[in-house]
DNA sequence: AAGGAGTTATT
DNA sequence: ATAACTCCT
């Protein structure tokens, strides 16, 4: 014990099992607070109906009633956390505030601030790695510099996590808790009125640690079969475990021993390693961010900033086009109406309308980039950007430029009798599954049985792919000749 | 320095 | 079958 009181800051890890911070604290102080802020700054930019707030709430309460079960609380707060934290630092005389570490260039900047007033005042600032296996340091090429290209990270990721086991040993936190302080008689949580907020029609099913639990027994069953499954919308053979991972409400550390103890035992199957790889993907983009900042506005290859992208009022109708979904092209709408309406978009569908906004509209990644950080219940910055890169050809291991997405294939391919673009489209349900995929290709008996009226009941097409593709060629043809 | 490889493609 | 480009070992 060398602290008298601490205080635990929860950001983006909304748990009590398995978290470092929260554990350290335990260990070396006497008493432990916890608090998180609903910052302003964050939460200024949001619709009052975001459904990510709710989620924050609800994941919120969960954590204050689980520590209050260990004989804790959490204080909740609203207001800018640069403030926040270090009056109520100074308000509880805690002498060291404990965080994870987040990596997002607003988060750092915001932590340097909460830690030059902490230190002005005598306290300290205590973060801790958490929300990653390893961070931006912790995978190198033999040069000893970043990876830029993804299978070979992958390969050094898995190669250091074999050498160190101890990675995804978990922080113990119930069996300290008796450094916890209780809370006092009046102790009461925000509505989210109070927040500012009000309730989304179709709020994120099963919020914190028990959803995040909840999910996870549910995909165990599925795991095995991940590696096929998962391309396929309508299946609804994903995870569903993003957002639970961008707010805290389950430990990377504890999917990975999972995946590690079922690809050792072969009950994973062919799925665990597929799984396991879009958590390294997840790692390997916020490497990317936090070593190259600047690709939150730019191109990670430099060359691709000279991509001419089509704006002014024809590229905003069509962009309002796709952002409503009304492209006509079934597939691209029914992803964006699904993102639209329940604030997810399965992760095949992202790649398809991402290269449908930049390859077939031709507009700039960064614009679609910023709808899906509008809606998506799990943007986070570094997956966000790196996928939008990807698919624009401009990133870092990006899809080749000349490796255009056909929006009608994808469709045959991937929603093969339609299944999943008939939840989004009723007014198609009844194209059978051939037609539905080019509704404007259906013979005009095909439409008029199934009662559709092209124009009328879902759009015509706002580009054609052939033209659009050899454009696109063409705009990045030519940087090269430039 | 040369060879192998690259999440998710296309016709 | 392709083979437009780049990275990593």
């Amino acid at each position: 014990m060398t602290l008298r009181n601490s205080l635990v800051w929860f950001r983006r890890d909304l748990r009590v099992d398995d978290h470092a911070a929260l554990h350290h604290a335990l260990l070396s102080s006497r008493h432990v607070f916890g608090v998180f802020v609903f910052d302003t700054d964050i939460l200024a930019g949001l619709p009052p109906d975001d459904r990510r707030v709710q989620f924050l709430l609800d994941s919120v309460r969960e954590l204050d009633a689980r520590l209050r079960s260990l004989g804790g609380y959490l204080i909740v707060r609203h207001g800018r956390a640069a403030q926040v934290i270090p009056a109520l630092a100074a308000e509880l005389d805690a002498e060291s505030v404990f965080a994870n570490r987040d990596y997002e260039p607003q988060a750092l900047a915001r932590d340097r601030a909460v830690l030059e007033t902490l230190r002005a005042a005598g306290r300290s600032l205590q973060t801790f790695k958490d929300q990653v296996i390893f961070e931006r340091d912790e995978v190198l090429t033999l040069a000893g510099g970043p990876y830029s290209v993804f299978t070979p990270y992958k390969n050094a990721w898995l190669k250091r996590l074999a050498r160190e086991p101890e990675a995804l040993r978990p922080f113990e936190t119930a069996p300290h808790a008796a450094a916890l302080a209780p809370a006092p008689a009046d102790h009461a949580l925000p509505s989210l009125a109070a927040l500012g907020f009000v309730p989304n029609a179709a709020p994120i099913a099963r919020p914190g640690m028990s959803g995040a639990e909840h999910l996870l027994a549910q995909f165990e069953e599925r795991l095995a079969r991940y590696d096929h499954d998962r391309d396929y919308p309508a299946l609804d053979a994903t995870s569903r475990l993003s957002v639970h991972l961008r707010f805290g409400t389950l430990s990377v550390r504890r999917l990975v021993a999972m995946l590690q103890a079922r690809i050792a035992d072969g009950s994973g199957g062919a799925g665990a390693p597929v799984w396991l790889a879009e958590l390294v993907w997840r790692e390997f983009y916020m490497m990317i961010l936090a070593r190259h900042p600047r690709v939150v506005t730019q191109s990670f290859k430099q060359a691709f900033d000279a991509v001419a992208w089509d704006d002014g009022p024809d590229a905003d109708a069509l962009l309002a086009a796709w952002c409503a979904g009304r492209t006509g092209y079934p597939l691209v709408d029914a992803a964006m109406l699904q993102l639209e309406r329940t604030g997810f978009m399965h992760n095949r569908l992202r790649m398809v309308t991402a290269s449908f906004l930049t390859k077939d509209l031709g507009i700039d990644w960064r614009r679609g980039e910023r709808w899906f950080a509008l809606k998506l219940n799990d943007y986070e910055l570094a997956s966000n950007n790196g996928g939008w890169q990807w698919a624009a050809s401009t990133g870092c291991d990006a899809q080749p430029w000349f490796r255009i997405f056909n929006p009608v294939t994808q469709s045959k391919r991937f929603d093969p009798d339609g299944d999943f673009i008939r939840q989004y489209l009723p007014q198609l349900a009844r194209l059978s599954g051939a037609a539905i995929h080019a509704p404007w290709l259906a013979r005009p008996g095909a439409l008029a049985q199934a009662g559709v009226v092209l124009g009328m009941d879902y759009p015509r097409p706002i580009v054609d792919h052939d033209a659009a593709r050899e454009k696109t060629l063409a705009r990045f043809k030519a940087i090269r000749a430039a």
